[in-house]
DNA sequence: GCCAACGTTGGC
DNA sequence: GCCAACGTTGGC
Protein backbone atom coordinates (compact mmCIF):
# COMPACT_ATOMS: atom_id res chain seq x y z
CA UNK A 1 0.00 0.00 0.00
CA UNK A 2 1.72 3.36 -1.17
CA UNK A 3 0.33 6.69 -0.95
CA UNK A 4 0.30 9.48 -3.77
CA UNK A 5 -0.79 13.35 -4.31
CA UNK A 6 -2.17 13.80 -7.68
CA UNK A 7 -2.64 17.21 -9.04
CA UNK A 8 -5.79 18.54 -10.70
CA UNK A 9 -7.00 22.04 -12.24
CA UNK A 10 -10.23 21.95 -10.95
CA UNK A 11 -11.16 23.90 -14.04
CA UNK A 12 -10.74 20.86 -16.27
CA UNK A 13 -11.97 18.31 -13.20
CA UNK A 14 -12.49 19.19 -9.60
CA UNK A 15 -13.09 16.61 -6.91
CA UNK A 16 -16.96 17.75 -7.33
CA UNK A 17 -16.68 17.01 -10.82
CA UNK A 18 -15.19 13.62 -10.00
CA UNK A 19 -17.60 12.52 -7.06
CA UNK A 20 -20.80 13.35 -9.63
CA UNK A 21 -19.69 10.75 -11.78
CA UNK A 22 -20.39 6.92 -12.02
CA UNK A 23 -18.66 5.42 -8.91
CA UNK A 24 -16.69 8.78 -8.52
CA UNK A 25 -13.75 7.51 -10.36
CA UNK A 26 -12.61 9.19 -13.32
CA UNK A 27 -9.72 8.41 -15.72
CA UNK A 28 -6.33 10.86 -14.94
CA UNK A 29 -5.68 11.53 -18.70
CA UNK A 30 -3.58 14.34 -19.65
CA UNK A 31 -0.03 13.57 -17.72
CA UNK A 32 2.38 14.01 -20.36
CA UNK A 33 5.08 14.00 -18.06
CA UNK A 34 7.54 10.89 -17.73
CA UNK A 35 8.12 11.36 -14.33
CA UNK A 36 4.33 11.28 -13.17
CA UNK A 37 3.62 8.56 -16.26
CA UNK A 38 6.02 6.34 -14.98
CA UNK A 39 4.32 6.03 -11.08
CA UNK A 40 1.12 5.49 -12.64
CA UNK A 41 2.35 2.82 -14.84
CA UNK A 42 4.90 1.46 -12.51
CA UNK A 43 4.29 1.65 -8.99
CA UNK A 44 0.64 2.03 -8.30
CA UNK A 45 -1.60 -0.48 -7.22
CA UNK A 46 -5.26 -0.22 -6.84
CA UNK A 47 -5.82 0.75 -3.35
CA UNK A 48 -2.95 2.61 -2.92
CA UNK A 49 -4.13 6.12 -1.21
CA UNK A 50 -4.62 9.43 -2.86
CA UNK A 51 -4.86 13.20 -1.86
CA UNK A 52 -6.84 14.66 -4.51
CA UNK A 53 -5.19 17.96 -4.72
CA UNK A 54 -6.64 21.39 -6.18
CA UNK A 55 -3.62 23.61 -8.62
CA UNK A 56 -3.55 26.08 -10.82
CA UNK A 57 -6.36 27.88 -9.06
CA UNK A 58 -7.49 30.56 -6.52
CA UNK A 59 -6.90 28.25 -3.02
CA UNK A 60 -4.52 25.10 -4.30
CA UNK A 61 -4.51 22.42 -1.81
CA UNK A 62 -5.96 19.16 -0.54
CA UNK A 63 -9.69 18.49 -1.35
CA UNK A 64 -10.28 15.10 -0.96
CA UNK A 65 -8.77 11.04 -0.42
CA UNK A 66 -9.36 9.19 -2.86
CA UNK A 67 -7.66 5.43 -4.10
CA UNK A 68 -6.25 4.06 -6.81
CA UNK A 69 -8.62 2.03 -9.07
CA UNK A 70 -7.57 0.56 -12.27
CA UNK A 71 -4.18 -1.11 -13.00
CA UNK A 72 -2.40 1.55 -15.52
CA UNK A 73 -3.89 1.20 -18.92
CA UNK A 74 -3.27 3.62 -22.17
CA UNK A 75 -4.87 7.48 -22.02
CA UNK A 76 -6.95 7.26 -24.72
CA UNK A 77 -6.21 11.21 -24.89
CA UNK A 78 -3.32 10.19 -26.95
CA UNK A 79 -5.02 9.17 -29.99
CA UNK A 80 -7.55 11.51 -30.46
CA UNK A 81 -6.91 14.45 -32.84
CA UNK A 82 -9.14 16.94 -31.28
CA UNK A 83 -7.48 16.52 -27.70
CA UNK A 84 -5.92 19.21 -26.38
CA UNK A 85 -3.53 15.80 -24.98
CA UNK A 86 -2.94 14.94 -28.17
CA UNK A 87 0.34 12.95 -29.02
CA UNK A 88 1.18 12.24 -33.09
CA UNK A 89 3.67 9.85 -31.98
CA UNK A 90 1.52 7.68 -30.22
CA UNK A 91 -0.34 4.83 -31.58
CA UNK A 92 -2.88 2.11 -30.07
CA UNK A 93 -0.33 -0.13 -31.04
CA UNK A 94 2.75 1.98 -29.15
CA UNK A 95 1.08 3.97 -26.70
CA UNK A 96 3.30 6.32 -24.96
CA UNK A 97 0.85 7.41 -22.38
CA UNK A 98 -0.36 5.28 -19.16
CA UNK A 99 -2.73 5.96 -16.50
CA UNK A 100 -4.44 4.88 -13.87
CA UNK A 101 -8.75 5.38 -12.64
CA UNK A 102 -8.68 7.50 -9.71
CA UNK A 103 -12.09 6.83 -7.17
CA UNK A 104 -12.34 9.72 -4.55
CA UNK A 105 -13.73 8.59 -1.05
CA UNK A 106 -14.76 11.44 0.14
CA UNK A 107 -14.51 15.23 -0.07
CA UNK A 108 -12.55 17.24 2.73
CA UNK A 109 -12.46 21.04 3.26
CA UNK A 110 -9.58 21.86 1.95
CA UNK A 111 -6.06 21.97 3.12
CA UNK A 112 -4.84 24.47 1.50
CA UNK A 113 -1.10 24.90 0.21
CA UNK A 114 -0.31 27.71 2.78
CA UNK A 115 -1.59 25.78 5.81
CA UNK A 116 0.48 22.53 4.38
CA UNK A 117 3.28 24.76 4.30
CA UNK A 118 2.86 25.82 8.25
CA UNK A 119 2.56 22.00 8.99
CA UNK A 120 6.40 21.68 10.72
CA UNK A 121 5.54 17.62 10.44
CA UNK A 122 4.67 18.30 6.77
CA UNK A 123 8.01 20.01 5.41
CA UNK A 124 9.56 17.70 3.33
CA UNK A 125 6.51 16.45 1.32
CA UNK A 126 7.86 16.95 -2.28
CA UNK A 127 4.28 19.15 -3.28
CA UNK A 128 6.21 21.55 -0.67
CA UNK A 129 9.68 21.70 -2.39
CA UNK A 130 10.78 24.29 -4.21
CA UNK A 131 10.13 24.54 -7.80
CA UNK A 132 8.46 21.33 -7.87
CA UNK A 133 5.95 21.08 -10.71
CA UNK A 134 5.35 17.42 -10.99
CA UNK A 135 1.71 16.48 -10.88
CA UNK A 136 1.83 13.12 -9.29
CA UNK A 137 4.19 12.28 -6.43
CA UNK A 138 4.70 9.69 -3.81
CA UNK A 139 3.23 10.15 -0.51
CA UNK A 140 5.17 9.00 3.41
CA UNK A 141 2.91 6.97 4.91
CA UNK A 142 3.53 9.17 8.13
CA UNK A 143 2.79 12.20 5.82
CA UNK A 144 -0.36 10.85 4.84
CA UNK A 145 -1.09 9.53 8.58
CA UNK A 146 -0.35 13.27 9.67
CA UNK A 147 -2.95 14.05 7.25
CA UNK A 148 -5.43 11.40 7.01
CA UNK A 149 -5.27 9.57 10.14
CA UNK A 150 -4.77 5.69 10.03
C1' DG B 1 0.12 38.85 -15.91
C1' DC B 2 4.62 37.74 -13.93
C1' DC B 3 8.25 34.78 -13.38
C1' DA B 4 11.08 30.90 -11.18
C1' DA B 5 11.92 26.34 -11.99
C1' DC B 6 12.34 22.78 -14.80
C1' DG B 7 11.49 19.83 -19.05
C1' DT B 8 12.01 19.37 -24.02
C1' DT B 9 13.76 20.32 -28.49
C1' DG B 10 16.97 20.69 -31.91
C1' DG B 11 21.31 22.54 -33.92
C1' DC B 12 25.89 21.49 -33.73
C1' DG C 1 26.40 14.56 -25.88
C1' DC C 2 26.18 19.55 -25.01
C1' DC C 3 23.52 23.39 -24.27
C1' DA C 4 20.79 27.54 -25.77
C1' DA C 5 16.25 28.51 -26.81
C1' DC C 6 11.84 27.73 -25.94
C1' DG C 7 7.59 25.90 -23.68
C1' DT C 8 5.06 24.62 -19.53
C1' DT C 9 3.73 24.50 -14.75
C1' DG C 10 1.79 26.64 -11.17
C1' DG C 11 2.07 29.82 -7.21
C1' DC C 12 1.56 34.49 -6.48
Amino acid sequence: MKYWLMKSEPSECSVDDALATKNSTVPWVGVRNHQARNFMRDDMQPGDGVLFYHSSCAEPGIVGIAQVASTPYPDPTQFDAASHYYDPKATPEEPRWQLVDVQVLRKIPNITLTALRERADLQDMIVLKKGSRLSITPVDARHWKALVGS
